[in-house]
DNA sequence: AAGATCAAGCTTTTT
DNA sequence: GCTTGATCTT
């Protein structure tokens, strides 16, 4: 049902009966399950309220209940209710939990959603204030980069000193400030060479013939529409009369407005967020928007969160120790009544190899249950990273020790060619005049139709102002183009029009179309007679996405949705260790959790500091923060001397972020050996051993010195020897039907001898040619520490 | 028009 | 070092 039938249904009624009902002692049991806190977060539930919610705090149970205390005191009706999130996760999981508590489906919330979704959702229904028709397509960033090298060409600029990909930060940057091309302010005018702002409005002038908008342009729209069209506004003022955000710290300027607009009259905003863990700064995000909450909205009610119920003292000490380096914060206490628990451990490694070894075998040991803690599933472990190639390390490792992990935030499944390719058709199929996708398929698979065949389709299409696919029909028509490539064109025009023409009458089954088109296009057939390695995931891949077609009633019903859910949430029961970035780690838990790669440079992040200064660096010290209250009772802070960026072998000095954890929540683990006399930690193979080995390194000859002496010590070399004897013997003593171990693709055949290269079939990864020195005797796989 | 070779890059990424 | 895109080659 629309939402907006049922406003209208509503208003014709009344407001009386639920607001008149007494509340029974039964119904608001739930509040008896908060402490007092999130009990004043939850009552407050008339005027401004910003909920400063510290890591651990139980923030998604407090807004949950607020939602509940909502309906159940009569103050709104669940379509009454505005509840934003910035990610779908978020989103589902708000739905999820206030159904449970109410013992039923959350129906009819129909305005808990993201920011982009509930834009969509207003776009649509007002698109024309917009200048755009209520079909409109959204484009993701590919696309989006791919209209603006477009534009960049037509413009006569080198595209390889100006790239699009710069031009689509800029333009995205001024929409997150809610900057149309004409409100750029004149101080930005010189950017992409002065052309930015000139391409940014050809840039929306081509979005809005396409008919179609880009992530950003969702939030803009609905801003400009509520600006200029007072009356609109007015209705979602009067229809939303309860505002919750989640995940405040994150907004940004566009978002403000976004809210400000909508919560401006009743003011019946809660938004909810901790300053200490903005983290998208980069992205738009202004961390002044919290700062500045009370100003904004005059007697707004702060409440703060801070009994925390997932980490032990320790790691919360450690947390809020470094925090405190930071300036301008709100300001939080966390604590807990948990017990002391272990303090944070602290090692240092010779290179990121033995780090990530050494990591392997701790994994293993707290899997066993050691340091006299009960032992701790894979499933409730984390590696979380400052840059996903750090990961790299981590998954050749534990392939090699055959440790299983999984890597959250990977490309995204509908982020794939094969997926992007199949929503391409269609998206063809739903409405052909979509020309994006028209130019995507048109030669994939390949029929013939290079530069020169496309080049002319455009022509003849831009002469006539019409869509490529007339124009294409036009090629055809008037044999403007030889031999194969005209047969093959004919054939594609006449396959779109069947589509869509089943499209339109509705009459097939909607999968089955799919799958009609995925086989009539020759799309299934160019992967099957693929014959890389990767073809098989991605037929495979393409499966999926018929399947996921089961849930929508139509192709239609899909795209709209698949543009704005870009998750790819398999559900693998398996007990793995997770490998993530320390943004994608935001709002997780777990038990064991290990910080590699605390070096300077690379976490605090050069660049950050270098683009970004002071304000960057308390960014990354924010990160760090998100980090350590990720883990619940034992959290690894590691560093390596040497590491291998780009190549080349570089050394570093230990993060600044090290020096500012306080002592006592701190355990230091590595062995003086390692600063005094080079690599020192070759007996150091688990965390027990360490231990013994642990000096107070703290204290002695002051840590800082050491920093020192290790920024004065010669660059060492990393060892070399024992791959060099391995090299040799490897090199000579392979034969044909040799089974060997590679540490990434795992164990194989050797098929074939060339020189030092050989062709080796492995189980699981296919078959290879790699030089010799890559891989050892399958027996001795164990024996390698590569 | 399609494969092959080479240079230039290179954080983080909810939608 | 390794991937990605642009140019070169057939």
């Amino acid at each position: 049902m629309n939402d907006f039938d049922e406003f209208d249904a509503f208003e014709a009624g009344a407001h009386q009966s639920l607001s008149a009902r007494a509340l029974g002692a039964r119904q608001v049991a739930y509040l008896d399950d908060l402490n007092p806190a999130q009990r004043a977060a939850v009552e407050a539930l008339d005027g401004p309220v910003l909920m400063l919610a510290g890591a651990g705090t139980g923030k998604t149970k407090a807004l949950t209940t607020r939602i509940v205390h909502l309906l159940n005191t009569g103050r709104a009706r669940p379509n009454e209710i505005l509840a934003v999130t910035f990610t779908n996760k978020a989103a589902r999981e708000m739905k999820d939990r206030v159904g449970r508590m109410l013992g039923h489906a959350a129906e009819g919330m129909g305005w808990m959603g993201t920011f982009h979704s509930i834009s969509v959702k207003l776009l649509r229904r007002h698109a024309e204030l917009a200048g755009l028709r209520s079909n409109f397509t959204i484009l993701d960033t590919d696309d989006q980069i791919r209209l603006l090298k477009q534009l960049i060409l037509a413009g006569n600029i080198d595209e390889k000193r100006w790239p699009a990909r710069q031009l689509a930060g800029i333009i995205d940057n001024w929409k997150n400030r809610a900057w149309t091309p004409t409100r750029v302010p004149a101080s930005e005018a010189s950017a992409f060479n002065n052309r930015a702002v000139e391409l940014y409005a050809a840039y929306q002038e081509r979005l809005r013939t396409l008919n179609a908008v880009d992530f950003g342009d969702l939030l803009l729209h609905v801003v400009t529409i509520f600006q200029a069209h007072p009356d609109v506004l007015e209705q979602y003022q009067r229809w939303l009369r309860y505002i919750l955000v989640d995940e405040y710290q994150d907004t940004n300027v566009a978002q403000y407005m976004w809210l400000r607009l909508l919560a401006q009259g009743h003011c019946n905003i809660c938004c909810v967020g901790d300053d200490d863990q903005s983290i998208y700064g980069w992205r738009g995000a202004e961390v002044g928007n919290i700062l500045r909450f009370e100003k904004d909205f005059p007697g707004a009610q702060v409440i703060r969160l801070e009994q925390n119920y997932r980490s032990t003292p320790h790691i919360l000490g450690a947390a809020s120790g470094l925090i405190a380096s930071n300036k301008g914060r709100l300001g939080k206490t966390l604590w807990t009544d948990a017990p002391e628990g272990e303090r944070v451990r602290l090692i240092g490694h010779w290179d990121g190899e033995e780090e990530a070894r050494w990591i392997g075998e701790e994994v293993e040991a707290l899997q066993r249950g050691t340091r006299g803690l009960d032992p701790i599933s894979p499933d409730h472990m984390a590696i979380l990273v400052r840059a996903s190639h750090q990961m790299r390390a981590f998954e050749d490792r534990f392939l090699t020790i055959g440790l299983p992990y999984r890597v959250i935030g990977g490309p995204r499944f509908y982020e794939r060619l094969e997926i992007r390719d199949a929503m391409a058709y269609f998206r063809l199929a739903v409405g052909p005049t979509d020309d994006l996708a028209f130019e995507r398929i048109v030669n994939t698979p390949k029929r013939g139709l290079g530069d020169k065949a496309q080049q002319l389709i455009q022509r003849v299409a831009r002469e006539a102002g019409v869509p490529l696919l007339e124009g294409a029909r036009r090629v055809v028509s008037e044999g403007l183009l030889g031999g194969k490539g005209l047969a093959e064109l004919r054939r594609l025009v006449t396959q779109i029009d069947q589509w869509h023409d089943r499209v339109r009458r509705g009459e097939q089954n909607h999968i089955e179309l799919a799958e009609q088109i995925l086989d009539d296009s020759g799309y299934t057939a160019h992967w099957q007679n693929d014959k890389t390695p990767e073809a098989p995931g991605r037929l495979e891949n393409l499966k999926e996405l018929v399947k996921a077609l089961e849930q929508f009633e139509n192709l239609q019903g899909f795209l709209e949705h698949v543009a704005l859910i870009m998750d790819n949430e398999t559900e693998d029961t398996a007990e793995k260790v997770s490998i993530m970035t320390l943004h994608a780690a935001k709002g997780l838990e777990f038990q064991a959790v290990f910080l590699p790669g605390w070096e300077d440079g690379l976490f605090p992040s050069q660049r950050s500091m270098d683009e970004s200064g002071l304000s960057g660096l308390e960014e990354e010290r924010r990160l760090a923060y998100v980090g350590i209250t990720r883990a619940e009772v034992i959290c690894t802070i590691s560093f390596a001397s040497n590491r291998r960026v780009y190549g080349q072998w570089q050394s570093a000095l230990p993060s600044r972020f090290i020096d500012e954890l306080p002592e006592d929540h701190v355990e230091v683990l590595t062995p003086p050996g390692l600063y005094g006399g080079g690599y020192g930690a070759a007996g150091m193979t688990s965390g027990v051993e360490a231990r013994a080995a642990s000096a107070n390194v703290y204290n002695s000859p002051g840590w800082k010195r050491l920093q020192e002496r290790a920024a004065t010590r010669p660059v060492a070399q990393p060892r070399e020897s024992r791959n060099v004897v391995i090299d040799l013997e490897a090199a000579s003593s392979f034969t044909l039907g040799d089974r060997v171990f590679h540490q990434k693709f795992g164990y194989g055949t050797v098929q074939g001898i060339e020189g030092d290269k050989l062709d080796v079939s492995f189980d699981k990864a296919g078959s290879k040619k790699l030089v010799a020195r890559f891989v050892v005797a399958a027996d001795q796989a164990d024996d390698v520490p590569f």
